[in-house]
DNA sequence: TATTGTTATACTCTATAACTATA
DNA sequence: TATAGTTATAGAGTATAACAATA
């Protein structure tokens, strides 16, 4: 056994139970959006737009699937597409100030309220922050 | 600021960045099953049966989509539905050999090899850990 | 009356394969 | 040739509403 190799299975039952527990808090606080289209609020940073391609890299998932759900977004006013002047293959996201307030309203609840997060101390949350970054590689 | 108030959001965006990265790779452990299908294999302890109502509530998802995971499931011959003995309306979930077996190579992936959670030590297995199983309440 | 599970329905999510435009 | 994104397609996940059986 080494690392974390004891513990593992629990800790990964533990993550996908937190992950499930608040995907399905999440669209009532940002109006009726699926979970993952919150995760993909979350994950376009205001002022950091990011490729279409860094999207599916980030969601570990197909490039086709973004199309759609980029789409959806798009249609509902909370993103926009752009082309990229570097190379005019690739697409630029970015919210839209709509798409900016429903992060900022995501964004508070995951901070406050009914999340579990507020359960952690202030200490426990930064080892927590330091032991996910590793586990993440970022 | 109270709690881990200051650090939340990062936290909640690397908790979902781990959850899609190992997603994605759970299939090819488990011979083409969907993520969610491998889940509800890991949800499912051999020995410790479960109503489909539980399930529901550890997925919090609705009962209705219960059901058609389940008979994905079982018609792979991987899952069993029982009557409880004690409430005719319920229906208790078991794994079948087969189904353990799959369990068994899903857990060893999750301990092992290409596991981000490998890269934890031993020490930081046991912290993260408890600072999930605070924030689940568990 | 309330609860467990199912069915029907309508979306969304997702991967695969084939395509276009650009590099 | 290789890459970014799209389209078409098929299947899985999901919630809502209405229902049957049981409590």
């Amino acid at each position: 056994m080494k690392g974390a190799g004891g513990n593992a299975d629990r800790v990964w039952q533990l993550l996908v139970k937190v992950y499930f527990a608040q995907r399905g808090q999440l669209p009532a606080e940002a109006g009726d959006l699926s979970p993952v289209q919150c995760h993909v609020l979350h994950l376009i940073e205001p002022g950091r737009p990011m490729a279409m391609s860094r999207l599916a890299e980030a969601l570990a998932c197909d490039a086709s699937n973004v199309t759609g759900l980029i789409d959806r977004l798009e249609s509902r006013g909370l993103v926009q597409r752009r082309q990229s002047p570097d190379d005019r293959r690739v697409k630029i996201l970015d919210l839209t100030p709509a798409g900016s307030r429903v992060r900022a309203r995501l964004m508070r609840y995951v901070r406050e309220e009914p999340l579990p997060l507020s359960r952690l101390s202030a200490r426990e949350g930064r080892i927590l922050l330091k032991i996910l970054e590793r586990l993440v590689g970022d």
